[in-house]
RNA sequence: UCCGGCGUAGCUCAAUGGUAGAGCGGGUGGCUGUUAACCACUAGGUUGUAGGUUCGAGUCCUACCGCCGGAGCCA
């Protein structure tokens, strides 16, 4: 019988047994402490000379040795977490040596050549839990309100639809590729059986390095009977508010431990901002956002300066450090300082132009990443932007019909400048219409004639969007970049582990 | 594909064009309560690759390779 450290503490004075693995290890010559985790906490286990067999047991335990112990649970200040075992016995499983993945700072090239070990670090399994909470709240979303799961394929034949850039795969010969959506195909199920739903991978061969781009990445993707827009956006704001109250009611502790203020997503409450395409153009070209943007400008220079004062402060303390190690520490804080400083420094040389750019900004151009932070930024929860130019979306999507210039679509924009989370429209039901815009793409309709029988045999009113997983968590916990978010990123010129 | 930054010990980083170093990690010894323990000793290098300039190159120049960030594109 093992007792897992997260329930350590209901087993006060009480002999246990647990195993797992070295997280950290110090030894005096007359006491020993070894950090022990088994997946569901750490526990600082302290091993006394008294002990003869035990204290010579953990002598070679080098870190991520895995090992059986045995002890009584004791409450001590003194122990992280108020609570450690007086260890009586070891049984090392498997002694490791020379862990590469030291108790310090790492590169990030380090960190992702080593993946299968980083995600044994507690940040990395805390984002790891967020993330399988989430999953777990939207799927849930859509299972308590009658959605079928529908797995779509992943290998799909033919070129798309023009949005993206796919992977070719080898098919016997034939080039198919694989999927980036399982949309065309959860509009059958759709047809099939109502309301559906499909989660699984999806593959964007872009050549895009950013902090908000994965390769492979993960989506859930709704396709719903009879919805017009709103109930797109109102199903968007109930998921979305879904996750986020799933976050916030397992992992308050854990988002604080990774640096995430719980206030920030308490604010994202229902009704989201929303606005059309033509309304994010005027708002973007306004005095108003001229002002924000200015505004922000003055912000940012507040903050350069603050920083500065602070980069003036380590340097003092840096100065009067004694320990070599402290002094390292600090050189890793100033250096990341100095970092985040000709950050801000190339941010705002960048500035006027950014704000030039929205002032001009043309009808009828897609929004860049730019125009997204711009108008995202001047909320505080997320933003829907609907009702896109025709020409910038994908053949399906159904044209407005009091507006034949746009589509009846919807993008989702996280705050904080996370980026578009949610993509989805309207899907254009009337076969002769549909038929006009895969012309006017210049589509051959040959190999989507099974498509447009979804438009010929009952065809109704529908729509969907596509979640992206990893934005997502990235949002919501407040991480820099998506590769944090995944177990296994896959990005343009990394496929190692 | 384009723009910018960076490649020095296992890791994180120093080193006016002039003898390649520190901390961590590893090894050895010491210490009864450590919190990235501490103290002493010790091993560890073709400075990304190939050319060039120079009396002399980790440092300057050129090309290539790799990584990071951004643009385009996208969830």
């Amino acid at each position: 019988m093992h007792t897992s450290i997260q329930t350590l503490k209901e087993h006060a004075d009480q002999s246990v047994r647990i195993r797992g693995w070295i997280a950290g290890q110090r030894s005096g010559g007359k006491v020993a402490f070894l950090l022990v985790r088994d997946g569901t906490g750490v526990c600082q286990c302290v091993v006394e000379a008294a002990q003869a067999e035990a204290f010579a047991a953990a002598a070679p335990l080098g870190l991520e040795s895995s090992l059986e112990l045995s002890g009584v649970v004791r409450i001590d200040e003194r122990a992280p977490g108020g609570c450690e075992i007086a260890v009586t016995e070891i049984a090392p499983i498997q002694i490791a040596e020379n862990y590469p993945i030291a108790r310090k700072a790492h590169g990030v090239d380090f960190l992702l050549n080593h993946r299968h070990l980083w995600l044994r670090t507690n940040r990395q399994s805390l984002i790891l839990r967020i993330r399988h909470t989430l999953i777990r709240a939207a799927r849930d979303y859509f299972d308590q309100r009658g959605f079928t799961l529908i797995d779509t394929p992943i290998l799909t034949p033919g070129a798309a639809e023009g949005a993206g850039t796919l992977f070719p795969v080898d098919y016997f010969g034939e080039t198919v590729y694989l999927a980036q959506t399982g949309q065309l195909y959860l509009e059958s199920a759709c047809m099939a059986l109502g309301n559906v739903y499909c989660f699984g991978p999806t593959f964007r061969a872009e050549k895009s390095k950013t902090r908000r781009h994965l390769l492979e990445f993960w989506m859930i993707e709704p396709e719903i009977a009879f919805a017009d827009l709103d109930t797109l956006t109102s199903h968007t704001e109930g998921l979305v508010c879904a996750m986020i109250g799933a976050a916030l009611r397992d992992h308050r502790e854990d988002l604080i431990a990774l640096g995430r203020d719980p206030a920030a997503l308490e604010r994202v409450q229902t009704p989201f901002a929303r606005m059309t395409y033509s309304e994010a153009v005027d708002l973007l070209r306004s005095d108003e956002t001229h002002e924000a943007l200015m505004q922000g400008l003055e912000a940012d220079r507040a903050r350069l300066e603050s920083d500065a004062q602070r980069l003036t402060a380590l340097e003092a303390e840096r100065a009067a450090a004694r320990k070599a190690w402290k002094i390292d520490k600090l050189d890793a804080e100033i250096r990341a300082l100095r970092d985040a400083i000709r950050d801000i420094e190339t941010d705002l040389s960048n500035r006027p132009a950014h704000i030039e750019a929205a002032r001009t900004f043309p009808w009828g151009r897609d929004f860049g990443g730019d125009e997204e932070t711009v108008l995202a930024g001047r909320f505080d929860r997320p933003l829907f932007i609907t009702h896109y130019p025709r020409e910038a979306k994908a053949f399906y999507m159904k044209t407005d019909p009091h507006d034949p210039r746009v589509v009846l679509n919807l993008d989702l924009l996280a705050p904080e400048g996370y980026g578009e989370i949610v993509g989805g429209s309207v899907r254009e039901d009337q076969l002769d219409l549909l038929q006009a815009r895969m012309a006017e793409e210049g589509m051959d309709p040959t190999p989507y004639e099974w498509y447009l029988d979804l438009r010929r045999y009952g065809s109704v009113p529908h729509g969907g969007f596509g979640l992206g997983i990893e934005r997502t968590v990235a949002w919501i916990c407040g991480l820099k970049h998506v590769r944090e978010t995944i177990p296994f990123p896959r990005l343009l010129g990394r496929m190692y582990p």
